[in-house]
RNA sequence: GCCCGGGUGGUGAAAUUGGUAGACACAAGGGACUUAAAAUCCCUCGGCGCAAGCUGUACGGGUUCGAUUCCCGUCCCGGGCACCA
């Protein structure tokens, strides 16, 4: 054994003893439990960032630590491979994105070896592969037979100049990221898929999912938002050009506020409502007030936080209960997509309906009531929303009701007028997955002038993507290939032109985890084998993932199910959401529009005495820069690469660091100062392994008499197995399981081993924490071990195992507070009674300082402390 | 704006079920070894105080024998908001 350790020459030969015996290759085995560990794959933006190392190195570190524990496990990688970034970069460089996207692979897949994870790579897939996107195809064509997928018009952002349609991250303050041009909302076909009818499904099943982690759930279940409220009509008489009733004449809203019906002053619809249309006619200002609405964003953060506008109709609604006039407005708040397109407004009790109210000078009528407050028109109050205290006033009949009291009653009215009634609502909408984009899977359909749209029959799939395409940021290049866009009819013959809308790059991710099992099935999505994985035992992934793909594979995993192609109802078991590792970003917003990211050495950076950034310029010209702190990513050239820190102190510093700088689930701030004392433990824990060796091997430690100091460090070795195990299995947090090792190897590198028994228990100290690092640190771990256990591999070793002796202790050390402030400390018996313990505690010089007479109330945690009220 | 997290020394953090605040590290300072440097080892290290002790977990309140932990309010930072992935 060399006395120094190298990390170059120790990973590469462990790296290929474990490629060279194909040793963390998958194979179904049903002797043993099975353990499939999955990590949300990357998308190949061309390096690995610290935020993928982290990823991954959690996903290792309990796939090892599982394999430890007998399970058969699984560990599989691949790439999300269709995507934006893939055109962007041929738009800049005149490559196409399938040459960059496979080149990126090829780098990336290297870099994620050079870390040494128990990975499976035999059962890679990309999603851009016609291999594996085929049975998205397969899949859209189940679910359209199923009426799952349907299609119907979406709202999109429109480039005027470059006439494409844009991604919300394309659009920057209302402009196209590249033309610098007003964005347009704009209405197209496209299709969606019902995952509004698993919406039941899919909030209940939320409580089955108890290893998820709480914030999840919730978030999930905000999102769904099951509501329920009442939808009724306000009924009126306004006919269109050809003399019909609008609407059959009438208007319909949604409420969960049903209860505050009687203070109903206005009704808003959004600017594409039909009676808005009506109203326009003639009304040239009304007009452009709805041109204006359609324009700007189509985002919910925008639409939020806009200024709330409204314009008159001039139309009127009857109220359905009061028979009131209700004058209908236009409001840019109120969106065509949710729900009925129209809102009732109670400017009273809504604090959204307040402020219209007043900038509009409508009526504002108190109908609520809280007992001992007081209502004001002139400003806002919380209370005006409250639904628990509040009973109804000025509202006739209804006065003296309670919230729910009232709901009743008025959803009965209702009914009765056969005007609405109480409905279950969802803020959950359809998942619209038509993308006029180039890179991702195409959509199997045809259309053919005497058929109609047709579905490409699926002895003819997959449709294949060419792959030579450049996209020139002018739409979808799909558009000029005649060798994609012609083909025939499979019903009638005739020619017919392909559809040029792909998938959403959500769709590939929705199902990744469950081909991994059958990666490679050419006849069939799934098979057998995933009835033996399914479903993810252990997923892993960043926390900005937590609703849109978690949401989308749980829908697309209980589609799948109910085609009889998997057994499980969920996807994911357990759920471990990794926090952001985030890093300063810097950058401008140039005329043309858009932004421009600068890498950090490009910037000068201002910072306070709390080393936070004040301000930052562009050391080329001194112009100011916007500064965030982000997640790392390629696009705002603020990702760090590990390449550097691997190839300085190797991969198992890395991993190392990674793990412990934070626990996995907490947001990181990016910082590489402390990533010298993580070699700094690896090279010291190969000097004490090297000092013992070199001195010679010896069985390790199993029964004898043992020294005091030898006990207590015996203690200490056997406490540290099973705090690991603890940290790895059932807490997974890293850091704490590290520093526990670290206080270990302290007490180690101080205790005198040098007698027999000393070597013992030195053998089975290094051999054990060799075992319990290794799947933190595999590579030094497998070089310790071969030198402590010629002619064995660590790999083959099962995870040690606790000394019921180690850990009997007599005496316990128990704390002893007074008013609880912490005053001293005593020794006693484990097993001492409470009077033993109050009389040791009491009589302690130190306590007795504070105690002057009787003791009013003495506690006793056992185990842990005493406190004396004095 | 809405939903979900987070905020503890100079820094990353620990305190697992309401029970010793700051484990384990990084940085810094001091010392040993060395011709010197690197490496290594030892000591100090929240603030105030000579000490006893007091005080301290973003801020303001509350519950409790006891609060970093639970409750209410405020501020700041991050993630998501349906076409970034």
């Amino acid at each position: 054994m060399q006395e120094h350790y190298t990390p170059a020459a120790i990973e590469a030969a462990a790296q290929q003893k474990w490629e060279k015996n194909q040793v963390f290759k998958a194979i179904e085995d049903t002797s043993k439990p099975k353990y499939y560990c999955l990590s949300m794959f990357p998308y190949p933006s061309g390096k690995l960032h610290m935020g993928h190392v982290r990823n991954y190195t959690i996903g290792d570190v309990l796939t090892r630590y599982h394999r430890m524990q007998g399970y058969n496990v699984m560990q599989p990688m691949g790439w999300d491979a269709f995507g934006l970034p893939a055109e962007n970069a041929a738009i800049q460089n005149k490559v196409p994105p399938a040459k960059w996207t496979w080149d990126n692979i090829d780098y990336m897949r290297l870099q994620l070896k050079s870390l040494g994870f128990a990975i499976d790579w035999s059962r890679e897939l990309a999603t851009c592969s016609p291999d594996y996107y085929k049975w998205n195809q397969w899949m859209f064509l189940r679910m359209l037979e199923k009426g799952i997928a349907y299609k119907k018009t979406q709202v999109v952002n429109w480039d005027p100049v470059d006439q494409t349609v844009l991604a919300n991250e394309q659009v920057i303050d209302g402009r196209g990221w590249r033309t610098g041009a007003l964005v347009e909302k704009r209405e197209i076909p496209g299709y969606y898929l019902a995952i509004t009818h698993y919406a039941d499904e899919l909030l209940g099943d939320l409580e089955q999912l108890e290893n998820w982690p709480e914030r999840v759930r919730l978030m999930q279940a905000n999102w769904i938002g099951k509501s329920t409220g009442v939808r009724f009509a306000f009924p009126h008489e306004i006919k269109d050009e050809t003399g019909s009733l609008i609407d059959d004449g009438k208007l319909w809203v949604f409420t969960t506020r049903a209860d505050t019906i009687m203070g109903v002053t206005f009704c808003a619809v959004a600017a594409e409502h039909p009676l808005a249309t009506h109203a326009a006619q003639g009304n040239p200002e009304l007009a452009a007030f709805i041109e204006e609405c359609k324009h700007g964003s189509v985002m919910e953060a925008d639409m939020a936080t806009m200024e709330k506008k409204g314009m008159p109709t001039g139309l009127f609604v009857t109220h359905p209960l009061t028979g009131a006039q209700v004058p209908v407005w236009v409001g840019n708040y109120v969106l065509m997509s949710y729900g009925d397109g129209a809102v009732m407004a109670v400017p009273s009790h809504d604090e959204r309906d307040f402020a219209f109210a007043k900038k509009y000078d409508l009526p504002i009528v108190q109908v609520i009531d809280v007992p001992g407050k007081t209502y004001s028109t002139e400003a806002w109050e919380e209370w005006y929303a409250d639904k628990e205290n509040g009973v109804c006033i000025n509202s006739g009949k209804y006065d003296g009701m309670n919230y729910a009291a009232a709901i009743d009653a008025i959803a009965a009215d209702l009914a009765a007028k056969g005007l609405g009634d109480k409905k279950v609502q969802w803020r959950l909408r359809d998942w619209g997955v038509s993308r006029q984009r180039y890179w991702g899977c195409p959509i199997p359909l045809i259309h053919c002038d005497c058929c109609g749209t047709v579905p490409v029959p699926d002895d003819q799939l997959p449709v294949k993507l060419p792959e030579d395409c450049v996209p020139d940021g002018s739409g979808n290049p799909l558009l000029k290939r005649d060798d994609f866009l012609n083909c025939t009819c499979p019903q009638c013959g005739k020619p017919a032109k392909r559809e040029t809308d792909t998938m959403d790059t959500f769709v590939d991710s929705s199902w990744y985890y469950a081909r991994y099992c059958s990666p490679d099935n050419h006849d069939a999505m799934l098979d057998e084998r995933a009835n033996y994985w399914m479903s993810v035992d252990q997923y892993i992934g960043g926390i900005e993932h937590a609703i849109l793909h978690l949401l989308y594979s749980r829908f697309w995993n209980k589609v799948m199910r109910d085609l009889g192609l998997t057994k499980v109802d969920e996807p994911f078991s357990r759920l471990l959401t990794q926090g952001m590792v985030l890093n300063d970003a810097f950058h401008q917003k140039p005329p043309e529009g858009g932004k421009k990211y600068y890498w950090e050495h490009e910037v000068d950076v201002v910072r306070n005495e709390q080393n936070r950034i004040l301000g930052a310029t562009l050391k080329s010209d001194g112009s100011p820069l916007i500064h965030e702190l982000t997640t790392m990513s390629k696009s705002k050239n603020n990702g760090v690469d590990p390449q550097a820190l691997i190839e300085q102190y190797g991969a198992d510093t890395a991993r190392l660091f990674m793990m412990f700088a934070a626990p996995p689930e907490m947001t990181l701030e990016w910082s590489d100062s402390a990533v010298e004392g993580s070699f700094r433990f690896l090279r010291r824990l190969w000097k004490l392994a090297h000092d013992h060796i070199s001195t010679g091997i010896v069985p390790a430690y199993k029964e004898g008499e043992l020294s005091a100091e030898l006990k207590a460090l015996r203690f200490q070795l056997h406490h540290l197995i099973q705090k690991v195990a603890d940290d790895y299995g059932r807490r997974q947090q890293f850091n704490t399981a590290i520093a526990a090792v670290m206080e270990f190897l302290n007490a180690f590198a101080k205790a005198d081993l040098t007698s027999d028994a000393g070597k013992a228990v030195a053998q089975e100290a290094l051999e054990t924490v060799a075992l319990v690092l290794s799947p933190i640190v595999p590579h030094v771990a497998d070089a310790l071990w071969t030198h402590l256990k010629p002619g064995s591999d660590l790999l083959d070793q099962p995870w040690p195992k606790v000394d019921p002796a180690a850990l009997v202790q007599d005496e316990i050390e128990l704390v002893v507070q007074v008013n609880g402030k912490l005053r001293g400390s005593i020794k006693v018996s484990k097993d001492a009674g409470k009077e033993a313990i109050e009389a040791a505690a009491l009589a302690d010089e130190n306590v007795q300082k504070f105690v002057t007479g009787a003791p009013k109330k003495i506690i006793v945690v056992p185990g842990r402390l005493v406190n004396i009220v004095a």
